[in-house]
DNA sequence: AGGGCTTCCCGA
DNA sequence: CGGGAAGCCCTC
């Protein structure tokens, strides 16, 4: 018997099939889906079994297959489908789907970790009598005193959390001792009282539609904020359950979602697997086997959950379906919505689409009946739509307000004197985004990277916030080396220090990518806030998402069209999502919400669709914009991105690529470009873009192929293919 | 990807 | 002629 093998090796030279013997001790236990080591060139690496053979002629000699490397980790003829899929669709090298399905414990970098199963605790190793009298006689707080302390609390803890020398010293003095136990390293709370909301008329008639439905079809089920679409997802799981089938959810970002994460595990208990980002590598490989194992059947996670190997899925949900994490950026550009389609097709299951603000695509193929449309329209709870003000911000230029309308102060004020907490929107980070000289015109701008730096007082440096370039700042102009730098553009940081001086009684949290960068910021400064610790809580577009905060009465967005004005087709969507979303913070509970949108252009009619909570509105109009540009939902998008140190290599190669293009597509398809991508320059690197539009076009994959698989030998020049890609 | 082998270019 | 860098090819 032989083996086909793909190497472990992330690039397209090297995807194919490697025939390996099989020896005699394998023969048996060695499947398709397998994780294993082969002799490859003059090392042993990783492979990946695809399929087993029984003859082969080549005139060389074969090698052996190694080794297994985990007999349990195995992937289904299901994912193994649907990984050829996947590089069909997207155009990345075989093995980097079978990478992105499995725990990365297992890629190729961390292969000699030792995944077991035990956890290292310490414990008391004497009477708490004992050591407390211990405690009274040491003179000096110390890390020994306040592990010792800490275990008097809490029975056990991770001994890697506390350093070796700490350990040593305690044991020698008997104090503590090392207990291992074998477990998993996630424990969940087992299920309690769950408290089941009774569905309301319009989400029991949505889950009657969908639970009824016992074969492959895509639902939208578009709820206004608070309208409980949470406790639809959550009976449909447990009518999969009780059906004796699996569920997958997806939700765009974990670590936000704390309340929903608890809401599972009260549901379902152990039977919940939780994936995301913040989970260490060995967690996810636990999880994972789990599923494997059948331990769990309810998997809930950001976009690579979707890959889980549940057997037997009878539901697949994605939560906030408009969110563009469940787009992947770098290879394999999946989007997470057309592995749940296929897999959805697979196990002839629904596939329930959920969102307030859905995308386009979804909303107008639910329109045309596609997708089966179901919507809720009432909140949920006591809350209700909160009333939207559009604030003018050059009437109030004028007046010297360019942070804070007189307005959104009083409102502030007022909603602090009330004892009820404010959320303030602004979508940059930092302090200043352009530091230029008023006396020669000089502009601080990244050395890699087309951008200007952005100035960080906190930290008191320039930063590029796309490579990550970070210089310190001069108090003159490092050109001129006169005093004439301006501050100018608008961060988190300086809305802070302004909302400080305005009011100082407020307290005031910031929540950015500068302040929840350690693992656990994020729920630390949610859960903070939500106790009321806090007045303000001001932050990026990461506040916006499904957060609950019952106390919250006011939602302010200190400048509503920035991200109108970023050049992406998608940007007036983005921000009408964003707004939308973030004016369902308010009021969610029983007061009543407030919203204020600062602009400088007040008769926006996206901003107008904000206001008057009209969708509907905002639907028809973008789509009649994405109509007359040839834009999704009418049209597809693949996006080519050429990139090369050499800018001449770049334009070169850009129209070498375009010329090609415009020859061989079909008539009807449009080939635009090169033009300069949106970041023309990243990291040294020049890049041209060209974008196709298309509609039908049955050779455009094959041309796509042809064009990738020339640029693979090519090092100095870079080829990247995007099929529908979310930004152009 | 990474190692080995070939080729090419240029200099004191 | 020689050395070093760049290019090319192979890995079951």
């Amino acid at each position: 018997m032989y083996a086909e093998v793909l190497i472990e090796y992330p690039t397209k030279k090297i995807d194919k099939y490697f025939t390996y013997k099989i020896p005699a001790n394998l023969q048996n236990d060695l499947k398709p889906g397998m994780k294993v080591k082969v002799p490859f060139g003059n090392k042993i690496i990783n492979g990946f079994v695809m399929q087993k053979t029984t003859d082969c002629n080549v005139s060389y000699e074969l090698k052996e297959i190694d080794s297994i490397i985990d007999p349990e980790l195995i992937l289904s003829d299901e994912l193994l489908k649907l990984g050829l899929y996947l590089e069909e669709k997207t155009l990345c090298p075989k093995i980097v789907a079978y990478q992105t399905m499995l725990p990365s414990s297992l890629k190729i970098k961390d292969n000699d970790t030792n995944y077991n199963y035990y956890k290292t605790y310490l414990v008391l190793n004497k009477e708490k009598k004992e050591i407390e009298t211990y405690l009274n006689n040491c003179l000096k707080e110390n890390n020994q005193t306040y592990l010792l302390k800490t275990l008097l609390k809490e029975e056990k803890v991770l001994k890697k959390d506390y350093s070796s020398y700490t350990i040593k010293t305690l044991k020698e003095k008997d104090l503590i001792k090392e207990v291992k136990e074998q477990e998993y390293r996630i424990n969940k709370k087992e299920n309690i009282n769950v408290l089941k909301h009774k569905l309301n008329e319009e989400q029991q008639y949505a889950f009657d539609t969908i639970k009824k439905c016992n074969n492959f079809t895509t639902f939208l089920l578009e709820g206004i904020t608070g309208s409980g679409k949470t406790e639809v997802y959550l009976n449909l799981i447990d009518d999969a359950l009780k059906k004796g089938k699996s569920a997958i959810m997806l939700v765009p970002e974990i670590s936000l979602t704390v309340a929903l994460v608890n809401r599972f595990y009260e549901w379902f208990g152990s039977k919940v697997a939780i994936f995301h980002s913040a989970l260490s590598s060995g967690e996810k490989y636990d999880e994972y086997l789990k599923i494997i194992r059948g331990d769990v059947s309810v998997v809930v996670g950001t976009r690579s959950a979707i890959f889980a190997p549940l057997k037997n899925i009878g539901i697949i949900i994605i939560d906030e379906e408009h969110s563009d994490t469940f787009k992947q950026e770098n290879m394999p550009r999946y989007n997470a919505k057309d592995i749940a389609s296929k897999r959805g097709e697979y196990h002839n299951c629904p596939l329930v689409l959920g969102s307030a603000t859905p995308t386009l695509e979804t909303r107008s193929r639910a329109i045309k009946g596609v997708y089966k449309y179901l919507r809720l329209t009432k909140r949920a709870g006591l809350g209700t739509i909160p009333n939207v003000t559009i604030i003018d911000m050059v009437i109030e230029a004028k007046k010297k307000n360019f942070i804070f309308s007189d307005i959104l102060k009083q409102k502030l004020k007022e909603c602090l004197d009330r004892k009820e907490q404010a959320m303030l929107l602004l979508n940059r980070r930092g302090y200043s985004t352009i530091i230029n000289c008023s006396h020669c015109g000089f502009t601080y701008k990244c050395p890699n990277c087309d951008i200007t730096l952005t100035y960080h007082k906190v930290t008191n440096n320039l930063r590029c916030h796309y490579c990550g370039y970070t210089i310190s700042k001069n108090d003159k102009c490092p050109n001129c080396h006169e005093d004439g730098l301006n501050y100018l553009g608008l961060g988190t940081e300086k809305v802070m220090e302004e909302l400080e001086k305005i009011i100082p009684e407020a307290r005031i949290i910031r929540m950015d990518q500068d302040t929840t960068t350690k693992k656990g910021a994020h729920e630390k400064i949610i859960e903070s806030f939500k106790k009321g610790e806090y007045d303000i809580l001001l932050g990026t577009q990461m506040i916006s998402k499904g957060l609950d905060f019952p106390n919250v009465t006011l939602v302010g967005v200190i400048n509503a069209d920035s991200s109108l004005n970023i050049p992406d087709f998608r940007s007036n969507e983005k921000t009408f999502a964003l707004l939308y979303q973030a004016s369902g913070r308010a009021g969610r509970a029983s007061k009543k919400g407030e919203v204020i949108l600062q602009t400088y252009n007040p008769d926006n009619y996206v901003l107008n669709c904000v206001k008057e909570n009209n969708f509907n509105n905002f639907f028809n109009y973008e789509m009649n914009i994405r109509h007359i540009l040839k834009y999704p939902p009418y049209y597809y998008l693949v996006s080519l991105k050429i990139i090369s140190l050499d800018y001449n290599k770049a334009l070169e190669n850009a129209t070498k690529v375009t010329n090609y293009l415009k020859k061989n597509v079909s008539k009807e398809t449009i080939v635009l470009g090169p033009t300069t991508a949106a970041l023309f320059k990243f990291n040294n690197m020049y890049r041209f873009q060209i974008v196709i539009k298309y509609r039908f076009d049955n050779n455009l994959f094959k041309i796509l192929k042809y064009l990738d698989s020339i640029y693979i030998n090519d090092h100095k020049v870079n080829l990247e293919i995007d099929i529908d890609p979310l930004h152009i």
